[in-house]
DNA sequence: GCACTCTGTCAGTCGATGCTAACGTTAGCG
DNA sequence: CGCTAACGTTAGCATCGACTGACAGAGTGC
């Protein structure tokens, strides 16, 4: 699967990551076309510090993945990590009606 | 239109509300069925007080509607907000796609 | 009006998190 | 090996946000 951890863990860190706007500015921007750090960090008004931070929490969240080309780090959005984000999303109700089928269980007792 | 904020503000006050595993959990408590405020609070083990702050910054992003009854108050989630949400994600795609298309324009030049 | 219920609001505490500055690491070049 | 470029990592700081406890308000029944 593509699940090594709990799926809703997985979710959860994918909703933190896009929670702060210069990561979601980040994700936009590697969307389509792989940048490296550096040139990533130069499109904002913070230190590159901040931004590898920021590069850090998306990697690890699934949204983006890394790779090495010299002493390079490059970095492109992981659009099925999104979509699988859409379908959790989509979840919330699939288990709502889990739910209110047990609901329905208890009252029939 | 459903917009009176700019897109992006409430694409980023859902996902910061969403960002918080218990409002997830409130989220999906009020998907299908309308609940009451305490009927809500009483599922969780933290204060009152800290459930309707979690009611009020889901309601403030759109994701659920508030409806009274008396003096209760009735929450359900919005599962067009969320539609929305799913949509602005797969923005994220196209917006790159328009950079993109600069880009080329500027090679063009 | 009085009491009781259901709920939101305010003030204050404490841990989480985004930021900067200084340092460490790895790859390539002479 | 020495030097530089491109990054990540750590420590320390400031702000944000989730929580609790005490209080306030609106609606219902007596």
């Amino acid at each position: 699967m593509t699940s090594p951890a709990p799926l809703d863990d997985r979710v959860g860190a994918m909703l933190r990551a896009l929670a702060e706007p210069r990561r979601r500015a980040i994700l936009r921007l590697v969307a389509g076309t792989e940048r490296a750090a550096g040139e990533i960090a130069a499109e904002f008004d913070v230190s590159r510090t901040a931004v590898s931070q920021h590069l850090t929490v998306l990697k690890e969240s699934g949204l983006i993945a890394e790779r090495r080309e010299g002493t390079r780090r490059l970095y492109r959005a992981r659009r099925e990590a999104v979509r699988e984000l859409q379908a959790a999303l989509d979840g919330i109700w699939s288990d709502a009606l889990d739910r209110a089928r047990a609901l329905v269980e208890e009252d029939e007792s």
